[in-house]
DNA sequence: TATTGTTATACTCTATAACTATA
DNA sequence: TATAGTTATAGAGTATAACAATA
C-alpha cells in the first residue's frame, strides 16, 4: 500500500524532472520549427488551451508564476508578431492578450508535440488502460491541485 | 481519442507546473522542518530512493543535470553532515556520495511530505482506482522516458 | 590517453520591490 | 484609493567550457 504510493510518487518525480530539463524543451522547439524559450511556450500554450483572450493576471494565475514573468514574455511574444493586445470589453483599463493567426499555429504545434511524445510512449497499450489513463489522470490533477491549494493556503 | 490525450496531457502539463513552483517547494521544506533548496531536496531524494551510495556522475544522469550542478550541491550538504564521500570500491579515484544518519531522516522526511501530498489528495478515491494509478503511473513515468530518450538520441 | 569530477563562468527562469496608470 | 500592470533588480537553478587528477 504505502510501497505502491511510493512508486507512484517516484515515478511522478522522474517524469517531472524529465519534463523539465532544458534539454527536453530543445527538443520540442526543434519538432516544432519554433525557437522560443519554455517561458514563451508555456504562455502560447495556455491561451490555446484557452481558446480566448486573457489578461496578464489571469495568465499569470493559469501559469502560477507572478506577473512581472508574463508581463516580459508577453513583451517578447507580442514584437514576433505572434501575441496581440486586446481592449479588455469588461474593463477599460484592462487589456487581453489575445492568439495572432501565426500565434495560434505555432501554439498548436508546440503543443502537438507533447501530445505526440505521449501518444507515442503509450501507442502499445490497450485501448482500456490509455482510457484508463486519461479518466485517473484528470482526477489526480484536479484532486491534486485542490488539495495543494488548501495545504498552501492553511498557513 | 485525441481529445483524450489533450485532455491527460493538459492536466499532466498542470501538475508538473504546479510541482515545479517556488511556493510548492517552500511548502515542503517548512513541512519537512528543513531549509534546504530545491537541487539538495532532490539530490537527496534521489539517493534515498536508490538505497545505496552513488557516484557523482550516477546522480547527475539519475536527476538529469550536468555534473557540476551536482558537484556544488554535494559540496553544501556535505558540509551540512547531510551526505559523506566514501571511496568507490571498484575504482580507487571515485567517490560515492552516502547519506548520513542524519540525511536519510531528511531526506524521508522530504519524502514523506510529498507522498502525504498524494496520499491525501486521493485519499477519497476506490481501492481499485488507487491500485490502477499506481499500475498506469508506473507504466507511463517508464513507457514515456524511454520514448523520449529514443526520440532525443535519435537526431 | 580516457574517464571522472571540479572550478569558473554565464545564461535562463522566476521572484520581490517600487512605481505607474486608470477605474 | 484600489486594482492591474510595468519597470527594475536580484536570486535560484542549471548549462558550458576549461581544467585537474587518477586509472
Amino acid at each position: 500500500m504505502d510501497e505502491d504510493l511510493n512508486r507512484t510518487v517516484s515515478a511522478f518525480r522522474m517524469l517531472v524532472t524529465t519534463l523539465n530539463r532544458a534539454k527536453t524543451h530543445e527538443r520540442l522547439t526543434e519538432a516544432a520549427g519554433v525557437r522560443l524559450d519554455r517561458p514563451d511556450v508555456q504562455i502560447l500554450v495556455y491561451l490555446l488551451d484557452s481558446g480566448e483572450p486573457r489578461r496578464i493576471g489571469l495568465i499569470a494565475t493559469g501559469l502560477q508564476v507572478e506577473s512581472p514573468h508574463v508581463t516580459r514574455h508577453v513583451a517578447t511574444l507580442e514584437q514576433r508578431g505572434l501575441v496581440e493586445r486586446v481592449r479588455d470589453p469588461d474593463d477599460g483599463r484592462a487589456w487581453r492578450i489575445a492568439l495572432t493567426e501565426e500565434g495560434a499555429e505555432v501554439a498548436s504545434r508546440c503543443r502537438k508535440v507533447t501530445t505526440d511524445w505521449f501518444q507515442g510512449a503509450i501507442a502499445e497499450w490497450s485501448e482500456a488502460d490509455r482510457a484508463e489513463l486519461s479518466r485517473l489522470m484528470g482526477k489526480l490533477s484536479d484532486d491534486l491541485s485542490s488539495h495543494l491549494k488548501d495545504v498552501i493556503t492553511l498557513r
